[in-house]
DNA sequence: GTCAGCACTCGACCTCGTTGAGTGCTGCCA
DNA sequence: TGGCAGCACTCAACGAGGTCGAGTGCTGAC
């Protein structure tokens, strides 16, 4: 939105907003001039939010009521008028400590970093995984569970694991498992899930040339392995009781709506997908997300990558009207941090 | 409680617990003989009631009010009048279907039963996973992720798959690690965490006296892995939204305490535990929680296991007037189904 | 362009009376 | 003695009506 307002106007719809992100209230003219030096008498002020409300920055829930900025006008303030500040250090020292006292496990640390988000955001921490065809593969393993099962285990250069069970064909001995480990090892270590999954089609045409039963077998099983597109995502969602502290969800209905939101993650997949695409914080706000059921919150993410490859994405939801000058330095630094403890978690 | 109510009284209280876990709202004299076909005057069950009220089994929320029961009435109900029905065929045919739609993997068997039993009893579904130490090892697997980590991966004879990662204190090659892998698997295998560690210093006794540098190393690498005491406990919540639609609830204070209670599992954990220890379906009524957050609330659990062994938890939270004969046989029937599913994934 | 003044609006809140569902108590009857 | 009709009383819920205060838009003067 490229709005030429003049600086007068940019001032009082500032004081608006930041009225409105503390009291969570429509403001009146009156109470806009006495609580910021405007210079400026009410009757002016009013005459000036007449203008906004025309331009569609702020609204009015009811005639005699004060105005409060609608989501367009929220984003025009976050686009254009709002100066981000560097993270406070309070905050930076808290997220260090936290993220300090974990292991060393990859997984540990993007699950915990929803706990992380919304403990020092006070709203909701979230946070997308990575997706399992991302994973570079370290190594595979296969063990003998019984005549039928066949755990594999995935191991990740990151030290992520993943595990998952099929059934065999056959009644497969560990013995001829650790034979199918070593070769698989050796031409799969090091690619991607997605490589893989060609690879192994490539291999599977120029053994079966060869005839070798042991070699063509592991690459069935691996197949298995690897087509199994089951849990893709996962998210983790933290501190949705922050929610409850807010007066714009006071009532109960508004509140059931957003939490059976929370509830289907597929819709949250999706948003924080799309900030898998964009390097820097995203910011969704309320009508934007396109889904009724969040209207009303906020999102702001960013992607935490290893290296240069983008692994998920992770943020704060609160009402619309969050404080965003804080919470966006916050998003920034944990994504910033996350991403650095994943490097050297190598 | 061994009270010795007459029919009479005993058919009027039932009367009266039946009407307010269904409307949720406190019972009077002249509502309960119209609803129901007791042929006495709404004066004589005043009499009836006055005196249930007396020995504690009744209270009045205020004067004019009608009755509602007590925490120690409704465990008198539970106890002694209610008659627990079989499993309805529909809830039966929904637990199985959801369950038979799983994998066979054991984690995620017993982190799905949660948000089966959420959405079979429209109430809280809630899981207590197996503690880490009663997992019965199949194997133990060192693999190096670098010079200072080292990934150590336990599988489960369940296929459960544990992994931690831990820092060597010198550089060791993957071959070492193999060595160990082989070593170690032939000693351990087949052992619970907890004799494990047992057998780690037993061995350590009898190994320093060999000077054997490989078989010590061995040993001091997993005694890293099995001394890590972390995250012991993991604890599932499913559909929480699900305490929304009780009227009781409807207030957002009385909201936010339960939902706090829930973000801080250890509370939870504590009363899983408990159940962990008896056979059957247990059930915990409101202040009998001896937890003041979950007042208003009934935790209606039963333990699963494998074999003879006992694993976790599996339950329902819901308001303290939710339709017990309708929920104990669900919890029963899944942790049944559950431990039979555990079974066969060995 | 600024703004004082004025009439108007409307939600929030209080009060007050009514209604209805509930109670306890008393005393009669089989 | 158990059952119960009758009666006086209690109390939450609800709606109507009034007041208050924080808003608004508009007009006209400087």
């Amino acid at each position: 939105m490229t709005l030429n307002l003049s600086a007068r106007d940019r001032k009082i719809f500032q004081a608006i907003v930041q009225d409105y992100i503390r009291y969570a209230e429509p403001v009146g003219s009156r109470t806009l001039a006495r609580r910021h030096e405007l210079d400026l008498s009410p009757a002016t002020i009013r005459n000036v939010m007449a203008d906004l409300e025309d331009l569609g920055l702020l609204s009015q829930p009811h005639t005699s009521a004060g105005r409060m900025p609608t989501d367009s006008g929220l984003r025009y303030y976050v686009d254009t008028i709002l100066e981000v500040r560097r993270i406070s250090e309070w905050e930076q020292e808290t997220i260090d400590q936290e993220f300090a006292r974990m292991s060393h496990e990859a997984e540990q640390i993007i699950r915990n970093s929803s706990r992380v988000l919304s403990s020092v955001s006070r709203h909701i921490g979230i946070v997308l995984g990575p997706r399992r065809s991302t994973l570079v593969l370290k190594k595979i393993q296969f063990i003998r569970l019984n005549r039928r099962l066949i755990l594999a285990i995935l191991v990740g250069q990151s030290g992520l694991v993943q595990n998952r069970i099929i059934e065999s064909e056959g009644d497969l001995i560990q013995e001829d498992l650790d034979r199918f480990n070593r070769y698989l090892n050796e031409i799969l270590e090091g690619l991607t899930i997605k490589e893989i999954k060609g690879r192994i089609v490539e291999e599977m045409r120029l053994e079966k040339t060869r005839f070798d039963q042991m070699l063509s077998q592991a690459l069935a099983l691996s197949r298995k392995v690897f087509e199994d597109e089951t849990a893709e995502e996962s998210v983790y969602i933290d501190g949705q009781v922050n929610l409850l502290e807010y007066p714009e969800f006071a009532d109960v209905d508004a509140m059931k709506a957003i939490f059976k939101a929370f509830e289907d993650k597929s819709i949250l997949v999706m948003l924080l997908d799309k900030t898998l695409a964009a390097s820097g914080v995203q910011i969704f706000i309320g009508s934007e997300n396109e889904l009724a059921e969040m209207e009303g919150c906020t999102l702001i993410a960013s992607r935490y990558s290893r290296g240069s490859i983008p692994l998920g994405t992770l943020g704060v939801i609160g009402p619309t009207r969050l404080n965003y000058s804080r919470i966006i330095p916050v998003v920034d630094y944990t994504a910033r941090l996350v991403s650095h403890i994943l490097e050297s978690t190598i």
